[in-house]
DNA sequence: GAGAATTGTTAGCACCATCTAACATATTGC
DNA sequence: GCAATATGTTAGATGGTGCTAACAATTCTC
């Protein structure tokens, strides 16, 4: 019978602790997404805008050199989201374009949120591009309802 | 003097490309430091509500094993936000205590942010997780205003 | 204070994301 | 159609983030 129960008091922290890693885990989940979400979402916009997606311009577009393109593109076609042959530009699948179709939902969702906020353009765009991997369903449905209250 | 100039075209595609490329490079660089930002924040908590931070404590919070901290913290000692000895417990330098209150700060904000929008504790809680290493100092300070205004 | 339990480190693996250099293929322009 | 240019791939390096297994040090308990 000591004051404190050591054994309930280290109980309720590792509940919290719990908490807390559960939330870590999923940012890492998110994160782990991000990339591909970010090159689909591209893919698609290269798509409709020129009629095709080559690697030079992705990696254009993303800032990084072609051979890292070239890399990441492997591991989305392994992944299934994309199919392409040698030489040759980029096409989604079925899955790539829903994945697409939903970041892009998601980004605008965002941007306009933060314009709605008073929030410049460049600065809006930029925070989206990083903001949107990390929005749960829940908050970009206050985001877009925000958005278009105001 | 063919139809339309290519050349004037490609400019401002190259214009609007490279305008991206500044947008995800931004995104990028915020990436490499999310990790160090996570991991200040938490070891200043710890050592403040604890009295100290340990690996152990560290790892059951983030949610990963024991030697992916060790090998973190190896890493943050390098670049100074960090000192540690051996079996022993960790430590902020100065320049590691100054970004933790900086991360805390930002980290409140966009919480406060979210709740005040009316999203449920929790999945403000897991959100301003990922979020906070995306917001802009002018989009936090919207942030703060639009909590303490509501 | 010795033995048990906990904590921390090291080594080694896997995967990702970036780069440069060198080479291969396609496209373009004359 | 060929030569020059542009584009794409491969190889190999660097560094980050995670893991498990094995071992070392510390701390706790009796
Ligand atoms: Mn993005
Ligand atoms: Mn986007
Ligand atoms: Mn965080
Ligand atoms: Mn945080």
């Amino acid at each position: 019978m000591t004051g404190i129960d050591p054994k309930n008091r280290m109980g309720t922290d590792d509940r919290a602790a719990d908490l807390r890693a559960e939330a870590f885990q999923g940012v890492r989940a998110a994160r782990s997404r991000e990339l591909a979400e970010d090159y689909v979402e591209l893919i698609a916009e290269l798509i409709h805008d020129h009629g095709e997606a080559r690697p030079v311009d992705i990696a254009a577009r993303l800032g990084v050199r072609v051979p890292t393109v070239t890399k990441t593109l492997d591991r989305l076609a392994r992944e299934g989201l994309i199919t392409r042959a040698r030489y040759r530009s980029v096409f989604l699948t079925d899955e790539g374009r829903a994945l697409a179709r939903e970041c892009r939902r998601r980004h605008e969702i965002v941007l306009r949120f933060l314009l709605s906020l008073g929030l410049d353009p460049e600065t809006a765009e930029r925070d989206a591009e990083g903001i949107e991997h990390h929005v749960s369903a829940r908050t970009l449905a206050l985001f877009a309802a925000f958005a278009s209250k105001s």
